[in-house]
Formats: C-alpha cells, sequence, structure tokens
DNA sequence: TCGATCACGCTTTTT
DNA sequence: GCGTGATCGA
C-alpha cells in the first residue's frame, strides 16, 4: 500500500525530475520521459529532436524509468518528502541517501547505443551528453551504423572467416577489385559498366541478398550477370581480408543471425537503442537494429518521412511508415513545433513538399516571426549567379552578420567551380565540405596503401597500388604473374614476393621484387619498434617516396604538405587514444570519415556544399542555387516520379536549414560539365507561393532575355509567313512560367494565372524590354584604376588602403590593408571593390 | 619497363 | 573542362 508520504514523493519527484531538463514542450518531454518500449518519433526540420534525444539519454541514466506512473517510491517518508521540497524550492544537489528514492532501474551508459548519420553527429552527441551527465556522457555509445559494426565486426570477424585486422575498401578499392574481377571472367564493362555492377551489387546487400540468393533466380540475363560477379568479387574480397562499406552492415547482420551467443551477448549489451534520421535507413540496417533490440524493444527512433534522401542508396521510406508494425505497440509522437526558421521560410517548405504523395503527412509550424521574404534572383550566368551571392553576402556582414552565418547549397560538386572562382578572386574566405576528401587524394591514398599491407599483408589490391610507386622496375607483367602464382596456390602475393627465386616466372624480376620484399620487411621492423606517427613519417623514407616528390618539383612540393598532414593526423589520434591506438583503428577511422565531420563551424568563413551534405546543419541565411529543370530536379529524375519526389525531399531539407534568410537563384545559362546549357527555372521555385518571394532579375538576364525575345518574335513572324502554323513554337517555350522570366505560355492551373509581384526590374511577358547594363560581372573599375595609397571600399571587408598593385594576364592583384580585416589579396575584375574618398 | 601523349568519358547525391 | 586511363614509341 502506498503511503501518504509516498503518493505526496511521487509527485513531487516527477516534478523535480523535468525540472532537471531544461525547456521542453508538452510533446517534447513526453518523448523525453517515455523511457521504455518501442518509440517512433517524427520529428520535422528544426523541431529540437537532438535536444530530445540528448534529454532522453540523459534521463535514462539519471533516473531510469522512475518517471513513469507505474513505479511506487517504496518506503519514502516526511524526511525525504522535505528534502525533495527544499530541493525544489532551493536547487542544490539530492544527498546520497536520497538517491535511491529518485531513481529505478537507471540505465548504465554503456548499455546505451545511440546511432546517427554522421561521425560529427555522433560526436556532438557526446559532447552534450558529457556536458549534462560528466564522465559518463562519454560511456554512452554513440556512433555511425558503421562504425558501430565494424565495433562488433573486430571481435567476431574470425566467424566469418575474415581476420582480426580486415581491410576496409572504399569506392576506389571497390572499383579496383571489380575490375579485376571483369578481367579473370573475360567481362566487357560496355555490356555492364562498372559502376553499375558495383551499385546492383551494393542494393543487393543492402536488402541483406547473398550472392547465392542472387544467383539462385536471376530475373534476366543482366541479373544473372550481377549475380555472377557479386560472387566472384565477394570471394575476392574474402581473400584479401577486406570489407567494403555495404559488408560492413551486411556481415554483422549474418553474424548476429546466424550466431545466437554473438546476438545474445550484444542484446545485452545494448538495453536501450536509439536511431536517428531513421528515413535513410536500409533493410539491412533495420534487421540489424531488429536483431539488436528486437528483444528487450526498447527502441526509440527518430525520423521524418519528408526528409528522406537516400533512396539512391538503398534506404528506404517503409522502415518509418511500418515501423508500427514492425514493433507492435510502438508508441508515436510528432514534433511539429519548428523553432529554427521565421514562417516565411517553413511555408515555403510546406509548399514545396506538400506537392509529394504519400507522406506520413505533418505541417510544421512556428511562433517565430514571418521574418523577410525569401530572395530569388535570376541570373545570366553562372558567373553572374555567384557575384550575386558574393554581393549578397557582402551586404548581410556590412549589417553585422558573420561569414559563417551564410551558406550556398547546391545539387551537385560540380557546381562549386564558379562559386569558388569568384569568392578567390574577390578574396572572400570560404570552405567547401565535400568533394573530394583529403584521403582521396592520390598521395594519401598512397600512403595509406602501404601502411594497409603492414596492418593486413593478405591485401592484394592495396599492394599492386603501390608496389611500382615510386617506380621499382616492377612492371604490369610481373606483377600480373605474381597475382597468377598466388591465385594457384591460395596464398597472398606477398608470400609469393617473399620467395620470388623459387618461381622460374619470376626469374627475370626477382632483383626488383627482392628489392621490394626488403622494403616492406624494413617497413614491418619500423611498425614493430616505433611509435605510429614516427612509424608513418619514417615510411616515406624507407620507400622512397619522399626523394620521388622532391625530384617532382612544386607539385610534389604540395604533395609532401598533405602527407605532412597526414603524419600529422597520425600522430593526433595516437595522442587521443593513448595506448588503444593502433594501425588497424587509424585505418579504420580514415575510411569511415566523411568531409562533414570535420566542419569546423568555429572558422569564420562562408560555407559551401551539397544539400545532402547540409542535412542536420543550420544557417542564419542559406543560398540555394542552381534552381534550374536539369539541375534540381536533377536530369536523371526527370523520368521518375519516385526519383522526383526525392528530389523535392531534398529541396525540402534545402530550404529547412535556413534560419533567417534564404536565398534561392536560378541562371538562364550554365555552363556544366564543358557544355552551356540553358535552363528553365526549376518546378520548385513555381511551387512556393507567390506571396513568399520577392523576385529579382539581373540587368544581365534581362537584356539576355530582351534579345532572344526579339529572335523569337523574328522566328515566329517567320514561320507565320512562311507556313501559318503557330503551333510549331509552342514546343520552344512551352512551360516558361510568367514568373520566372521569359514568354508565358499559360499552362493550365500553374503560375500564369498568379499576381505578377516582380520588383520594378524584371520584365515579365512579351511586351516589355528591359534597358540596361550589359556587364556580365557587375561594377568594377577596371584593372588601371587602383593605385598604391588610394581609399576603397569592398563589400565585404569595408574600408582599406591599397598597398600594391601587381598586373597580371587580363587582371590586376590588388593587395589592400582593410581597417579591420587585415591584409588581402584581390583581384581588381573580381572583387566587390570601389574608390572612395576618406 | 617507362614516359609522354592522346583520347576518352563522365559527373547526382555518400557511409 | 577535367582527370583518368589506354596506347604508343623508345
Amino acid at each position: 500500500m502506498e503511503s501518504q508520504f509516498e503518493t505526496q514523493f511521487l509527485a513531487l519527484r516527477k516534478k523535480y525530475i523535468e525540472a532537471q531538463f531544461g525547456k521542453l514542450n508538452p510533446v517534447q518531454r513526453d518523448a523525453v520521459f517515455t523511457t521504455d518500449g518501442p518509440l517512433l518519433i517524427l520529428a520535422g526540420a528544426g523541431s529540437g529532436k537532438t535536444t530530445v534525444l540528448v534529454n532522453r539519454i540523459a534521463n535514462l541514466i539519471r533516473f531510469g524509468s522512475a518517471h513513469s506512473s507505474t513505479y511506487a517510491p517504496q518506503g519514502a517518508g516526511p524526511e525525504q518528502v522535505a528534502e525533495l521540497e527544499r530541493l525544489l524550492h532551493s536547487g542544490g544537489e539530492p544527498s546520497e541517501a536520497l538517491r535511491p528514492f529518485l531513481r529505478e532501474h537507471t540505465v548504465r551508459p554503456y548499455n546505451v547505443l545511440a546511432i546517427t548519420f554522421t561521425n560529427k553527429a555522433a560526436g556532438e552527441l557526446k559532447n552534450r551528453l558529457s556536458a549534462m551527465l560528466g564522465e559518463a556522457g562519454q560511456d554512452v555509445n554513440a556512433s555511425t551504423f558503421h562504425s558501430a559494426c565494424v565495433r562488433i565486426l573486430r571481435r567476431e570477424a574470425g566467424r566469418l572467416g575474415y581476420p582480426q585486422s580486415f581491410t576496409i575498401y572504399d569506392t576506389d578499392d571497390q572499383q579496383r577489385a571489380m575490375k579485376e574481377v571483369y578481367k579473370s571472367m573475360n567481362i566487357d564493362d560496355k555490356f555492364l559498366p562498372l559502376k553499375s555492377a558495383i551499385g546492383a551489387i551494393g542494393r543487393l546487400k543492402d536488402k541483406m541478398i547473398s550472392p547465392q540468393d542472387a544467383m539462385s533466380a536471376p530475373a534476366d540475363t543482366r541479373a544473372g550477370l550481377v549475380a555472377k560477379v557479386y560472387d566472384a568479387y565477394q570471394k575476392r574480397l574474402l581473400q584479401a581480408g577486406a570489407f567494403d562499406f555495404d559488408d560492413l552492415i551486411y556481415a554483422t547482420v549474418k553474424l548476429l543471425r546466424d550466431f545466437e551467443d554473438v546476438r545474445e551477448y550484444y542484446q545485452n549489451r545494448f538495453r536501450y537503442i536509439l536511431v536517428d534520421e531513421y528515413q535513410d535507413t536500409s533493410v539491412a540496417q533495420f534487421q540489424l537494429v531488429y536483431l539488436l533490440g528486437g528483444e528487450h524493444r526498447n527502441v526509440c527512433v527518430v525520423g521524418d518521412d519528408d526528409q528522406s534522401i537516400y533512396r539512391f542508396r538503398g534506404a528506404t521510406i517503409e522502415n518509418i511508415l511500418n515501423f508500427e508494425q514492425h514493433f507492435p505497440g510502438a508508441k508515436v509522437i510528432r514534433l511539429e513545433q519548428n523553432y529554427r526558421s521565421t514562417s516565411n521560410i517553413l511555408n515555403a517548405a510546406n509548399c514545396v513538399i506538400k506537392n509529394n504523395m504519400g507522406r506520413k503527412g505533418k505541417t510544421l509550424w512556428t511562433e517565430n516571426g514571418n521574418g523577410e521574404k525569401l530572395m530569388c534572383y535570376e541570373a545570366d550566368s553562372e558567373f553572374d549567379e555567384a557575384a550575386h551571392v558574393a554581393a549578397v553576402i557582402g551586404q548581410n556582414v556590412k549589417k553585422g552578420a558573420k561569414l559563417r552565418d551564410h551558406a550556398i547549397l547546391y545539387r551537385m560538386n560540380a557546381q562549386s567551380g564558379p562559386i569558388e572562382t569568384y569568392f578567390a578572386r574577390a578574396g572572400i574566405p570560404y570552405k567547401i565540405v565535400g568533394g573530394q576528401r583529403f584521403y582521396d587524394r592520390k598521395e594519401i591514398k598512397d600512403m595509406l596503401a602501404y601502411m594497409s599491407i603492414v596492418a593486413n599483408e593478405q591485401d592484394d589490391l592495396r599492394l599492386r597500388r603501390i608496389i611500382n610507386e615510386p617506380a621499382r622496375k616492377i612492371g604490369a607483367t610481373t606483377v600480373q604473374n605474381v597475382a597468377d602464382i598466388a591465385a594457384g596456390l591460395g596464398v597472398s602475393m606477398l608470400e609469393v614476393i617473399e620467395h620470388a627465386p623459387d618461381y622460374p616466372a619470376l626469374a627475370r624480376a626477382s632483383a626488383a621484387l627482392g628489392g621490394f620484399w626488403r622494403i616492406y620487411r624494413r617497413l614491418k621492423e619500423a611498425y614493430d619498434t616505433m611509435p605510429l606517427d614516427v612509424f608513418v613519417s619514417e615510411m616515406l623514407e624507407i620507400t622512397g617516396y619522399r626523394s620521388m616528390l622532391e625530384a617532382e618539383g612544386e607539385e610534389g612540393q604540395t604533395r609532401m604538405e598533405n602527407i605532412g598532414q597526414l603524419v600529422s593526423s597520425v600522430k593526433t589520434y595516437a595522442d587521443q587514444r593513448g595506448p588503444e591506438a593502433s594501425l588497424p583503428g587509424f585505418l579504420e577511422e580514415v575510411a569511415l570519415i566523411s568531409d562533414i565531420d570535420s566542419y569546423d563551424e568555429g572558422a569564420d568563413v562562408v560555407v559551401l556544399m551539397t544539400m545532402h551534405a547540409a542535412k542536420g546543419l543550420e544557417f542564419n541565411y542559406v543560398f540555394i542555387v542552381g534552381l534550374e529543370e536539369g539541375i534540381f530536379p536533377s536530369e536523371m529524375s526527370r523520368y521518375s516520379n519516385e526519383d522526383l519526389e526525392e528530389e523535392r525531399r531534398l529541396c525540402y531539407v534545402g530550404i529547412t536549414r535556413a534560419k533567417k534568410e534564404l536565398y534561392l537563384s536560378c541562371a538562364n545559362s550554365r555552363m556544366l560539365f564543358g557544355q552551356t546549357k540553358h535552363n528553365r527555372p526549376s518546378r520548385f521555385l513555381e511551387e512556393i507561393d507567390a506571396s513568399l518571394v520577392e523576385v529579382e532579375q539581373s540587368p544581365a538576364a534581362a537584356q539576355t532575355k530582351a534579345m532572344r525575345q526579339r529572335y523569337m518574335q523574328q522566328q515566329n513572324a517567320y514561320l507565320q509567313t512562311e507556313y501559318g502554323a503557330a503551333s510549331m513554337r509552342s514546343t520552344v517555350q512551352a512551360g516558361y512560367s510568367a514568373r520566372y522570366g521569359g514568354a508565358s505560355h499559360g499552362s493550365g492551373a500553374g503560375g500564369a494565372s498568379r499576381p505578377a509581384r516582380q520588383r520594378a526590374s524584371v520584365g515579365g511577358g512579351f511586351s516589355t524590354v528591359q534597358a540596361g547594363s550589359a556587364a556580365s560581372v557587375p561594377r568594377t573599375e577596371g584593372s588601371g584604376a587602383y593605385r598604391p595609397g588610394d581609399l576603397v571600399e569592398h563589400k565585404v571587408f569595408g574600408r582599406g588602403e591599397v598597398l600594391k598593385v601587381t598586373p597580371v594576364a587580363g587582371d590586376t592583384i590588388v593587395e589592400i590593408r582593410f581597417d579591420t580585416a587585415g591584409v588581402k589579396k584581390t583581384m581588381a575584375n573580381y572583387a566587390p571593390l570601389k574608390h572612395i574618398s576618406e
């Protein structure tokens, strides 16, 4: 029976616990204090889901399920009630005596597994947990699917016939391996391109389909061929002791499925499981979660079906749609209040996403004000677009914004080029996230390959990469001979090299191979006797890589610097991990790290990245560039409704990154991959309600447009006199909207009927011809205009004095000392620069 | 076996 | 437009 004090204590304790967790709205609080059983949190963009996750974990660890109404605080008496009242009133820490009354079977930090999408998100989670819980926060398992799997595989890989020190293959390694498969099977890559084979195999693994399954019932000849190369590829990887990215998940699921003791161990280890970004999980990842959490059923997943943007990589939105079937009795909580964006931005996002079918359905709302309207800029070219972005950033910085508050988002990495060029010349500091990773550079990959063969001597693929780098007179024929002998004997290539003189086929090359073997031995020795970072820098000498680069001159110089960076990251790793540090450990970290993980908000620079990379981030000012049909939505998605909906979700993700202001832009012409294209404005622009947007057209774009219209009118006149067939031209203009430039060709219920809301400068329809400057790059005064001593005003850096002027091909480098920004070099033709007098 | 030259193709998004 | 790979000649 509950005593009167117990009842009183229960109520007080509820209040006390809730007071421990910052301000949460009622729905968030519900999510935080739902401690046990399956839970699906549908969290809209900017709804504070990370806060919920952090608080939920912290509550589990500090108070367990003590908040639940079923728990009775047995034996609580007047002293406990009195102390709790005091704590509630004036704060402070509970006494040791009180603590047992406050919690109920609390959860050990290492019993919690939190899976996030990037390493960076995992790190943030840990940091926030540490801030709330101290040391215990560090003991929570927070990682990506891939690194969680690697940790399990490092213990258990032996059961699958893989070495403890297995290698992780990236996409480049995959291609090399597949190329060898093709060669050995005599397959022409014209029939089945390498990349599609690799992609198809990846999708099979995402669905947990084994090579045998795939071979047993191929749907068609192509599927049959895929199954065959899949089988051969997999054998090759096993031989090399290597997993590719998809294998990491696949193999772990297999391990948990087939080995009961392993499964039970990890089920008990991870009593509480949380999965973030659940909308982007694959079938295999679902099975992993289910195998780990199906028993205790303390599985909490967080996701937003509207932000699912990795279908192309095997993510299946069904996971989130079917969660309640997978975990019967699951509780569902919806976080729909947005704390991030202005309501104009949010409404724009809602406008776009509501065009998708098959959503779980939710509408975000906010108590934030309307804010500014969205700006849409219609540029003439991609350079014009870049110039405009730079100019707006300049204005914002002048008003007190930081450069780092600005993000420029695009559909594909190739779009960063013109912006980069413009910013570099204008002297605007920026950073690109994504694109080519540091670890993808050739010299770095070479170094990593050397390290790989020391860590895992079976790794023939990495061996092939560096056996003749630097040149050691070991040519393709020799390598092939070694590979053939190794394959015949079922041993590694290194083993064949060790005994090279024994094989007649290698007689001619045995001196060169002997030389390589001695290098390998010296590497091994260095590895055994030296600290990790010393070993890596020693490697440069032993392999002769340094001398090779030194002979290369300037290019080699920068490569040396990159390798220097690698050495220092090895050192950082070794320092951080202490005795735990190992070579396989470092290689694994490198393999699983992505560029976004190292994105540092601290540096005051503009950030450029794809919308995919921007997922989970937020910025005060966001630019989405290249909103054109064929770019975004991409050309590839044009003919598939499902792909198009994914593009739309990506657009939704992009828009909802913005907190204060959102700038959209498109260009009338764009050079991409060496070809100039004239794209229509994106349908996504059309979908945003006109009342939310202010449209601005660049003067140059207006002029180009006027010219094109004149041309078209001439064509029309010609066609009419010649054929009297007005219909022939309609295809030329079909789809152009009234709002975003060009001729309107009334597309029914679309934008044609909307009120024109453009600024005065925008000419809508046929009649208006724009007068304006033809300059595609605005407002510069020409190279000769600056002299040392001149006072100038830069749009981003403010006032400064010209120090030095150096003419270069067609332009001038102007070195300026700014009042606040220090000394910078800018290009006169590009920098947003003008003269001022005092 | 090596080096230079040429042609080719390829670009959605990424752990 | 770029980098990579293939090919050719030495």
